[in-house]
Order: C-alpha cells, then structure tokens, then sequence
DNA sequence: CAGCCTCGAGTTCT
DNA sequence: CTCGAGGCTG
C-alpha cells in the first residue's frame, strides 16, 4: 500500500509521520491503559519501523515528542512513559535448597526432559532493574522496569551514569537490561551530606538508587555516583544461545557485570549460594541473593511464562532481617467476600529500612496454631523484604489467645464458618456496608474498570457522604456533582474533580473479560474471566449457560460451576448486571490468532502422557493457535490429542466419533 | 485420593 | 508476598 520510503516528498513524509504518531500513541493508550491492543504486536512494530525510517530519511521532521522514543503524554511534574518492547518481568523467590530443587524438576517436566540442565548464576543485586536502548552503538533512551509494561522515561539521568557507556560498538537496535544501584560506600557519604544538611536520609542504598534515578534533574542523579550491572541483551541477529554469552557479549560492549558463574547442577547451585552469602560483607554493593537462569536461550523461549513470571529463571533470596516487637492490639477486618482478616497492631520497629506497625495474620486458625495474644512479645520479618510476617510467639503476655468474634465488626451480622473451611465469613454480602464499600473499590480498582483517582479512601468517603451507595452510583454521578461539590472538599479541587469526570467516562468503555471480573464473582478473576469471556463471547451466553457448559472448562470444576451458575441466577445479580449493561459498552476482541490454524475455534482434550510435550506446554500451544482446552470429553470436543497410555478417555472419544489427533500430528499443526 | 499447581483475595510501606 | 481452596494428574 504504501510508497517506499526512498519515494516520499517531504510533504508526504510529513503527513505520514503526523498518521503514524497519531496511531502509535492510540494504540500505546489501548496497550496500556487497556491492555487491549487492536492491532497485533507485529503491525504495531511494522508501524513503529516506518516511523523510523521516515525520520532517518527527514531528520528534519524529528522532535522530542516523536513516539520512536516516548509513549503516553508526559504528564506535568513527573517522567513520562516508555512501552517496553518486551515485558519486564519479576522472578519467582526461591528461599531453600528444596526450592530450587523443584524448580529445576519443574523445567525439567515441562520440557519433558531429564537432562541435566545448565544454569548461569549471577547476583541478585539490590538495586532497581532498568532498561537501556542503543541505536547504531548511540544510546537513544532508557526506562524503569515501571509495571512491567511500561516504566518511566529516565533517558537523561541514565546518560548522567558514568558507569553507563554513552557510546558502544554495535550497529542497529539493541536493548540492554541490567540493575541501577548505589555503591554501599556512596550510599553512606549520601547519607553523611544529608544528615549535616538537616536533610531526611535514604532507608537504604536500593532506597537511594531509586530516589537518585528517577530526578527530573539530571544533575542531581549524576552527583549520585550510581553503577550499573547488565545481564540481559535484546536485538536481532547476535547469534548468541546461551545466558553465558550475553554476559560475555555485554562485558565487550563495555558494561559491568556481577558474579556470573555456570552451574551443572543443584549441587553448583547451593555452592554458588553458600559462596555467595560467604563473599556478602565485602561486595562493595547489596545484594539479596542469587538468580539461575536456564543457560540455553532456545530452552528459556520455549518455556514461556506463568502468570507474571518467566518459567526459565528463579532468584534464590538470603534469609530476612528479622527483629522483636510487641502486639498492641488485634484489629478484625471484612473483605469485599465477607473473609474476616484478622490483623495484629505492633509497636512500630524498624525492619530493612521500613518502620512496621502492622501484620496480617490472616486467619483464626493462624492465631490460634500461634498462639497469640494481644501484649505478647513477637518475631517478626518481612517476607521477600516487603510483607511483615509474624513468625512466632517470643515471650507470652499471660493474655487469653485471641478468640474469634462471634459477629461482623461492620455490621453486627452472625458470622459464619462454612463446613470444613477454615475462614470466617460475614454473610451479609449486600447489606454489610463495609463489603458494599470493599466491592465498589474492586469495582473501580485496575483489573476492573480502572478509575484512577478513586482509591479505598475516596470510595469510603463518597459512600459516607452518600454520593454512591453501589458500584454503579459511580456512573451516575452528574458532571456537576462530581465537579462542584467535589472541588470544595478538602484534598479535592476542580482539576482532580474534572480528572475523575474524565476517568470515569474513560471507564464506560470495557472488555468483556473486565467486565465480567467487575461482577465480583466468588473465584472469578482475570484468568477465569479471560477463560469465560473466551468461550461464550458475550454476557447473555454466559448467563444463561449451564453448569454442564461450565464444568467442560479446563480450569473450572464443580464447585467454582455452581458458584458461577447461581450467581447469575440471583435477582439482585440479574438487575445488576442489566443495569450495568446499559452504562458501559462492552466489547469483545477476539484475540489476533492464526484462523486457517487447524485448531483454530476447536474444543480440544488431551489424554495420555505427551512424549515430546508437556500437557501444559501442549495446552499453551492450542491456545495460541486460537483452540479451547477442555479437561473432559462432551458432545462439544472436537479433536482429541492422543498420546502414550491414554485413559479412558480415547474410549469415550471413540464412540462419539470425535476426531483422534496424534502427537506427531499436533506438532504438525503447531510448526505450521 | 493425595499431592501438585494455579488462581483469587487480602495485605504493607514508600 | 502469602495463604487457602479448587481443580487436575497420576
């Protein structure tokens, strides 16, 4: 369709560049902010190249706002946003030997293997992991990792690194990922300056890494003396196949890199670790454990992904600082589900940088396993650094054991514990307000509508001040009730009462799959309403679905079908939900697959041990070529993969004249 | 039916 | 991050 880019005029080239920013910052908005591209990853970097191209061609037409180094519209006083090219992921914590054990065997079933596997060990540094792009050996711009899919633009404090080379030897794109942190040595000389200048002092040196980068003065990051480790390269062409490689790649392009060891076995592995903890004190940098990626790429891409992290790699952490404080008072909270949570008040103590006064204990079991009462003395740490964890009882306060209440502490409700489970609930799930005001936070919280600006706090307040009494008031709030009298409260102005206006109108628009989590469904969240949304494309189907439609999903069973069939057999929930309807536009994108795929649109089961698959592996395949996996065989499958030994399965299939498949034949299909 | 895996729900602090 | 619970596999 269109003219090289050798042919355009520049006028042309003009308005072309003027279309494709347009697109490109549309589509960042529907990646993003919705998570629903409308175009597939690869038309997206089709459009992205051309935009390239022209400006290669025009330098003249370059500006700073050009989407080829931004996304997202900056907005004032902060960073603007950068769309990682490939998602920055978080690894999965292993804290014993056992556990990276199991991670190893893990690989090992999932690739159907039982070789053994090589792992490059390197250091977990604690520091903040950024991401660094080079363009023809320039270093053309530099992100956060952000959320994972967007982080912050830092382009000009990474340029302020001197440990980062400006320049490197390497023609074309290439990403470098590595971790920003503060030498230990700066961090104290830091912490000395801002003592004497009277000036609040960094809790530690990730802390610090992490104030110092993300200044929208540059100079302020480069006195900062930061230093980079890179341990992550992404381009085309490198022929590079192992983990090991790029270490060794990235150290000849000029960058550091820390503690990078190949390991053979669990045995290197543990003595990696051991080595590690024994070399700690004298790194001139913190470290807070140790990472294992599988070594061979190949490996690593065919892995994949669960949930937010990559099978391939795990990081092994350190032991937790730990530390003693004492239980002033146990507070009982309700959940949006009506789940009683317990939570312990503690004298405040410091524990990695972080004063923490409260804990979640989450049930009563846990109190009562424990043994806790209110004015004992406790063992407390972080879990993963982050989460207070009450691990043990110290010294006993003679206090009873804490009982568990009899009634609903927001309203008053019999409390009740169903047969042999072990959380409490409050029944009263539409009249308790503390459960109406825990469900139209979800209701507006990211995975559902994603109205930023309304927050616990706000929706709590609203509904106090009896602006909302259910999810859907939200909707209802007039322009100008949301912009005047909001715009005297306190904490709220015209310009946060407009931005909430303008939020919630953004909100009107949403994705099958968002609004079923919206509902709230007991067990339902992204996975399963992905799952649902997938399979009956629209709400009236999904209503009206039966408990056999239901079960036939791989992932639900009987329990989580009746759940989801008697909510949409309660009045309440119907009125909702037509109500609900009638406020937003719901829409359904069926995902960009392969329809020629023989797969494609096709009930698939699987049954017998896979010889060259994992069942999860062969599962994810289908998926992607646009199939729906079901656990049982029904007069709705229509292909049935085989493998070794199948179940009774192969017999049922047989009789119904379903379509057998075998392995060799779905490997056929997935190479096409 | 036991043991593993996955998902959902609730939570902490900066 | 953690834990409980449901679902699936063997």
């Amino acid at each position: 369709m269109a003219k090289s880019v050798a042919e355009l005029t520049f006028e042309e080239a003009k308005a072309e560049l003027a279309f494709l920013k347009k697109e490109l910052k549309r589509n960042d908005e529907l990646y993003y902010n919705k998570a629903e591209p409308e175009i597939s990853d690869w038309e997206y970097d089709q459009l992205r190249r051309r935009l390239n191209e022209i400006e290669d061609k025009f330098p003249k037409l370059k500006d700073g706002n050009s989407p080829s180094q931004k996304v997202g519209a900056p907005v004032s006083g902060v960073l603007s946003k950068i769309m990682h090219k490939k998602p920055m992921l978080s690894l999965e914590n292993a804290f014993s030997a056992g556990d990276l054990g199991n991670f190893i065997e893990r690989i090992q079933s999932f690739l159907n293997t039982s070789e053994n596997l090589e792992f490059c060990a390197e250091h977990k540094i604690d520091g903040l992991s950024a991401s660094i792009l080079y363009k023809n050996g320039q270093l053309l711009y530099a992100a956060t990792r952000g959320d994972g899919y967007v982080g912050e633009d830092v382009t000009n404090n990474v340029k302020a690194i001197s440990t980062i080379p400006q320049n490197i030897n390497f023609l074309g794109e290439i990403e470098i990922r590595g971790e920003v942190y503060m030498p230990i040595q700066s961090f104290k000389e830091l912490n000395k300056q801002r003592e004497e200048a009277g000036e609040k002092l960094f809790a530690n040196p990730r802390n610090a890494a992490a104030g110092s980068l993300r200044q929208l003065d540059a100079e302020v990051t480069k006195s900062r003396n930061l230093g980079f480790f890179a341990y992550y390269i992404n381009g085309t062409d490198l022929n590079i196949n192992t983990q090991i490689e790029v270490m060794n790649f990235v150290k000849k392009l000029g960058f550091a890199t820390s503690g990078c060891r190949l390991c053979h076995s669990l045995d290197d592995m543990e003595k990696y670790c051991q080595d590690t903890l024994l070399e700690r004190p004298n790194l001139p940098y913190e470290i807070d454990g140790a990472v294992f990626k599988l070594n061979a790429l190949e490996l690593q891409e065919r892995l994949g992904f669960v949930g937010r992290n990559p099978r391939h790699s795990i990081a092994f952490k350190f032991p937790a600082e730990e530390a003693e404080t004492k239980i002033l008072d146990i507070l009982t909270g309700v959940g949006r589900t009506g789940k009683i949570i317990p939570v312990a008040i503690l004298e405040p103590v410091n524990l990695n940088g972080a004063v923490v006064s409260r804990a979640t204990l989450h049930n009563f079991s846990e109190i009562e396993r424990k043994q806790i009462a209110v004015g004992d003395t406790v063992r407390i740490l972080r879990s993963g650094d982050v989460i207070p964890k009450i691990i043990s009882v110290t010294q006993k306060s003679g206090n009873a054991t804490f009982a568990m209440p009899k009634i609903c502490p927001s309203c008053g409700a019999d409390l009740v514990q169903y047969p042999g489970l072990i959380d409490l609930y409050c029944p009263n799930h539409y009249g308790c307000s503390a459960q109406v005001v825990r469900y139209i936070s979800y209701f507006v919280s990211k995975n559902c509508l994603d109205i930023p600006g309304l927050g616990e706090k706000q929706v709590a307040e609203f509904f106090d001040e009896g602006r909302i009494k259910t999810a859907l008031d939200i909707f209802k709030l007039p322009k100008k009730e949301v912009e005047s009298p909001l715009a005297t409260k306190p904490g709220w102005g015209t310009v946060s009462a407009k931005k909430l206006y303008d939020a919630i109108e953004n909100s009107r628009k949403v994705s099958l799959a968002r609004f079923i989590v919206s509902l709230g469904i007991p067990g339902v969240g992204e996975v399963i309403a992905q799952l649902l949304a997938s399979r009956f494309k629209n709400i009236e189907s999904l209503q009206q679905a039966e408990k056999a439609d239901l079960v036939e999903l791989d992932g639900l069973g009987e329990l989580m079908a009746e759940d989801i069939y008697t909510f949409f057999r309660n009045e309440i929930n119907i009125k909702f939900i037509e109500e609900f309807k009638n406020l937003v536009t719901v829409s359904y994108n069926e995902k960009i697959v392969d329809e020629n795929s023989a797969l494609y649109g096709k009930t698939v089961v699987f049954t017998g041990t896979l010889s060259r698959l994992s069942r999860n592996e062969a599962k994810q395949i289908a998926i992607s070529k646009g199939a729906n996996v079901s656990s049982a065989i029904s007069g709705k499958t229509d292909i049935v993969v085989v493998g070794e030994t199948p179940g009774s399965k192969l017999n049922k299939a047989t009789k119904l004249g379903i379509k057998i498949m075998s392995e060799d034949e779905f490997l056929r299909i997935k190479a096409i």
